[in-house]
This record gives structure tokens, sequence and C-alpha cells, in this order.
DNA sequence: CGCCGAGCCGAAAATATCTTTCAGAGGTGA
DNA sequence: TCACCTCTGAAAGATATTTTCGGCTCGGCG
């Protein structure tokens, strides 16, 4: 009966259900409607996320027509029915969300609201994550993941928020079973530097690559004859002298709330993160029982 | 009931729906589901689009389940039923489906070179930030951020990896002037607990939910009244029944060669580096100068 | 001016879908 | 082995959507 009006009335053939041109179908079709119709229409395209939280009777109510007139609507516009057409305009609203650019690329200010905040550093981290991944020197990384690997002795160094960096890594190769330590005093760090020699590692980590306390221990195993790394961000620093392999994490952009110490930090992981799989490989026969084994004694510390 | 020690759960329930968060949320939750929502949770991650189509009995079919069981999955993911997620799904497919690739990596395999390493390990730690800062409850970060700028003193609780990130959240409070003290001795750190009371802030770092270490300290910490807040990626742990405010990580996918600690890692610090920029924000006035003051004290250490 | 037909509209019935309840299945620890 | 506890799905109950149906308006025509 009456179905064959609708169907026919569905658009050009049969039409699909359309994704994101809806609002032009609106128009498209606007001329077709009867007044009750094009009020629902209107509305759906003015607020296709707010009417994707209707149900048939609130739109209904909203526009000030009925639920039948809405389902009808919905079939004009290609959808088998209200359900449908919802769905969509649920489509519409997370694209148009997603569309837009949260204003992201400036820096963080006073007053952005705490959900900028979180956009913002994630972004830049990522960013960091990127640059860094791009810049790093797969040669020196191999080379380093060699040395360590073979080391009888690993000594990493950094101060501040480096390090943690320092301590990050150190945890790390413990568990698969290497001999590592980090320093954060200068002083020890220099007296563990002169023990030493040919076959051992070195770490330094600064962000700045012209962190005194750090470059010092360095030079000296330098020196001894230790392998030496540095992970820096500045790799013409002074810390490179006396570094057979340079690691160079990525500098983001810094500004008065989000200090060099946070993106650096980010980068000198992946840095960390890249050495410690690299090794994990290299002994994989002992470091996988090792990882397992460490898992295992940790279980009995975690509450049911 | 040990409702009756919580305060206020910021696990599932006060959390409103994520719009494209829902892989990560999936991911985070799927430990503490069963079996069969498992599945249920498993269909709708791997093909939101096709999911999106299906009414509750035809998803309950597609993975041998029962109504009442997808149902109870909707309501673990953080909506009020299944229409809902429904939905959030078509909005996620028409992003997918808009956006950019679906972004499937393979694990890091023993023999993979050192380049596939970075990328991939680049690639995860993006991930994780991008899926933390989705999934993040920004509401419950404003009121940990709220209590943090007030403390009188704030504790850090966190052993292992996470005991590394409690002492970078420390290091930046402290550098703008708030008392913040790190603690990885669980002995120390209870009985540092102690001290605290009302306007005080402590802060639980846990990925697994579940580390009596950790935890014991902030039960401590919320018994004598203090503002207490977990930094988890488990929000249904036991941690956060003496959380008042729970800030979730997302969870990576794990794998032999990529242990939960790392990834994990990642998302932490993006919360920590959240709070620290929204403190710093709220207390403007003393914080700038403060970070400027600790960044001309270090010059000096730098080498030219 | 009043009647008539055509199409529009909404109330309410009919149907589909979603939600809740409840009791059995399956596993777990004592 | 038994008691207990959780998970699970079938079916009842509640909502939402679709269809039906009759009233309504409006314009044309006698």
């Amino acid at each position: 009966m009456k179905e064959i009006f609708a169907r026919e009335r569905g658009g050009p053939g049969g039409t699909p259900p359309a994704p994101a041109a809806l609002a032009a179908k609106v128009r498209t079709l606007a001329p077709s409607m009867t007044r009750s119709m094009q009020r629902v229409a209107e509305a759906v395209a003015g607020d296709p996320a707010g009417c994707a939280a209707l149900t048939v009777t609130g739109l209904a109510e909203l526009t000030g027509t009925s639920e039948a007139t809405v389902v009808r609507t919905a079939r004009l516009l290609g959808y088998p029915g209200y359900r449908d057409l919802r769905l969509a305009l649920a489509g519409l609203a997370a694209q148009q969300q997603s569309g837009r650019a949260p204003a992201i690329t400036t820096d963080i200010a006073v007053d952005d609201p705490i959900a900028d905040v979180v956009a913002k550093l994630a972004y830049d981290e990522q960013q960091t994550l990127a640059d860094t991944a791009a810049g790093l020197d797969t040669v020196q990384l191999g080379a380093a993941v060699t040395a360590l690997a073979a080391a009888r002795r690993t000594d990493v160094y950094g101060v501040g928020a480096s390090g943690l960096v320092a301590q990050d890594l150190t945890q790390k190769l413990l568990r698969i079973g290497l001999m590592a330590h980090a320093h954060s005093d200068p002083h020890l760090a220099v007296t563990n530097a002169v023990q030493l020699r040919a076959g051992d590692v070195a770490i330094a980590i600064t962000h700045s690559g012209s962190t005194g306390d750090v470059i010092e221990p360095l030079r000296v195993a330098f020196e001894r004859g230790a392998t030496t790394v540095a992970i820096t961000g500045r790799p013409d620093g002074p810390v490179t002298q006396y570094a057979d392999h340079v690691l160079t994490t990525s500098t983001a952009r810094e500004s008065e709330l989000r200090p060099a110490a946070m993106s650096s930090r980010t980068g000198q992981l992946l840095v960390v993160d890249c050495l410690f799989v690299g090794v994990a490989q290299r002994t994989y026969e002992t470091a996988a029982p090792a990882l397992s084994a460490s898992y295992e004694a940790l279980a009995h510390r975690h509450r049911p």
C-alpha cells in the first residue's frame, strides 16, 4: 500500500544509507518533505550528536512531532528505520568530534583546561617518540647492544631526571642477568669507573650533553678502555668526546610549563627500552628464563 | 561489603562512556572479565563496524553467549546498556573508516632486526600514550590536582618500575615548592603514612593494582583521612578500595620481550606529567619562579 | 457555501529490542 | 565429598521502535 510510496521515495534507486553526506542529503530532500518532516530533518542535520542521544520519542517531542513522523523522515533519508539513522548520526558525531583539531599544536597555557593539558602532553610525547625513533642511528644502537650483551659489567651514569632513566635501564638489565649499576652520586660514579676495563660498558645519560657530573665518570671509563655510550639530546655536546657510541634523543620544544626534563625523559626511555630489547634478543637463551623467573618471583606480592 | 571503606568508586560505574578509547578500555578491563564476557569484548574490539550492525541477540549468537552476557559486558565497559555501547561502536567505526589505518603490529620477535625493534617499540609506546590520554578521567584528574595543589604534604608510593615513576613525580613537585616524598620501602612508607591527616595527599602507583606493598600505606593514609589517589592499570583492582580518585593508565598488550612494566611506565609517566602541569597551573604564582630558579641553579653544572 | 477527496499527522496497538530476574551449571576450597 | 560461590543463559519484564488506523486540514469543485 503506502510502503510503495515510502520505498520509491527512498532516494535514487534504493540508495544505501549515507555516512557523512547526511547534511547534503537533508538539503536535497528538503523540498520533497512535509512541514513536520522538515522540522525533524533540520534538527538532525543541526545537531547530530545531540539527536543521536535521543530516542524516537525524545526526538519527536523535541521537534514537536510524533514518533511516526520521525520514522518516516528516517525512511526518506534512506535508512530502514530510525534505529539505523541514529547509528549513522552517532558515527557522524564521532567524525566531527575527531575532525576538529583541538589546537594541540600550541604551547600549554596557564589557563588551559585540564583536558587540553592531557591532549597536548600526550601529543608532544608521541611526537618525541616518533622523532627519536626516526633519528636513532641503528648502527650505533646495534654496536651498543653488542657491547652490552658481552659486557662483564655495566655502569650507568645519570643525575636528576636522567638518573631515573639510568635506574630504569639498570633494573631491566639486572632482570635478564647482566651486571649493571646505576650511579647518580658523581663521586661514587668516578670511583667506580676506575674499576672498569676493556670489555666493560659505561653509559652516560644526559639531555644537555654537558652535565659535568656525568661526563667525568664517562671520561674515566673511556680512558680505562671500557666501551662508552652516550644517550644525549646534543650529539655535539662535550659528552660525546668520550663516547664510542652516541645515541641521540629528540629534543622537543620546551616551555615554561613543560621543562626540558619532561620531554627528554620520554626519548631517553625509548632508547633505553631499545637497548634492553636488543640485549634480550642477543642473550635470549638466558634472558627468557630470567624474565619469567623474575615474573614468578613477584607473583606472591600481588593480592588476590 | 568492602564498599564500606570505599568513599567513592572511581572504577566502572562513575566513568562516562568513552568514544575512541574503547579498544584501550577493552584491554584494560579484559583481565577482570569472565570468559564469555571476554569473547564479547574481543568481538567488539575486533570488528566495531560489524558489531554495531548487530542487535543484542545477534551479538550474543555471534559470540556464542547470551543477551545477558552482552549487556553485562557493555556495563563493564562503562555504558548504561548495550544500546549505548552500540552507538559508541558506530562512532568508532566511522572514525576508523575516515581516519587512519587499523594499526596492527606484530609482536617483537627474537630475530627482528634492530631497526624493527625501534619502530615497534616507538609505535607501541605512542599507542599507550594515546590510549591513556583517551581513557583518562579528567574529572578525577582535576580533583587530584586540586587536592595536590592544596596539600600540606604529599606522599607517593611505588615499588619496582613504578618506584621510578613515583620518584619522577616527587622530583617535579619538589621543584615547584610542594612537600613531596617518594617511598619505595614498604615499611617506611607505612610508618610515614601514619603521619598523614586530612588535607594531605597520598598517591599509590601500581600497574597491577594489587601490589600489597603499595596498597598498605595507601590504606593507612586513607584511614587517616588523607586524600588518596591511585594510578593504576586495573581500575577494578584492590588498590582502588582506598583511593578517592582513580587515574587509569592504558594496558598495552605485553609479550615475552616486552614486559608489562615497560608499557605501563609510559602511561604512568603521562599521568604524572599531567598532574604536575595541572598543579603548576593552579599554583602558577609560586610555581613559575620556582621553576626558573631551579633551572638557574643547575646552569653552572653544565660545561661550556 | 458546503461537500469531497487527497494527503498529512499523531495516538495507540503491535512488534522488535533491550534489560532484569532467577535458577541451574560449573568450578573451588575446606 | 560437600558447601559455597560465581558465572551463565532462559525466560519474564520493561523500553523502544514500527505499524496501523482514524482524524484532520486544505484545496478544488459543484
